[in-house]
DNA sequence: GGGTTGACGTGCC
DNA sequence: GGGCACGCCAACC
């Protein structure tokens, strides 16, 4: 028997999972996709939760909405995720995505 | 078992 | 126009 495998932070990676390459989502954009805008502290903690599950994900394309990299304490090294997204063709500027809005993928709106 | 915190966002004052 | 409080769900003390 499967615990519950359908809880809000599998949720939350399962989303992020699906982030395609060279794109770029918000904690808000994937709560509102779950539940509520109000939940994307969840989805924060989420990718913390992640780490500790040893679960796959491209957290690094999860920013909050200003596009600012506000988890990039949490890869361990400063610039590995500011790194891995000018890897990936952004553009980060003082540890904000200039390019944000253009690379912005919205689970909303890709996602039905 | 209750209170606080946390990689956020919105609203109100 | 800046600052503060609330909500969301789960983990930690």
């Amino acid at each position: 028997m499967k615990k519950q495998e359908h809880s809000f932070f599998e949720a939350v990676w399962e989303v992020v999972a699906l982030i395609p390459y060279g794109k770029v989502s918000s904690y808000g954009a994937i709560a509102s996709y779950l539940s509520t805008p109000k939940a994307a502290r969840m989805v924060g903690w989420a990718m913390n939760a992640s780490h500790a599950a040893k679960i796959n994900i491209p957290a690094h394309r999860v920013v909050n909405r200003l596009g600012v990299l506000s988890g990039k304490s949490h890869f361990g090294q400063i610039d590995l995720m500011e790194n891995l997204l000018r890897n990936e063709g952004l553009i980060i500027s003082n540890d904000k995505i200039v390019n944000f809005e253009q690379n912005f993928w919205d689970p909303n709106k890709e996602l039905v």
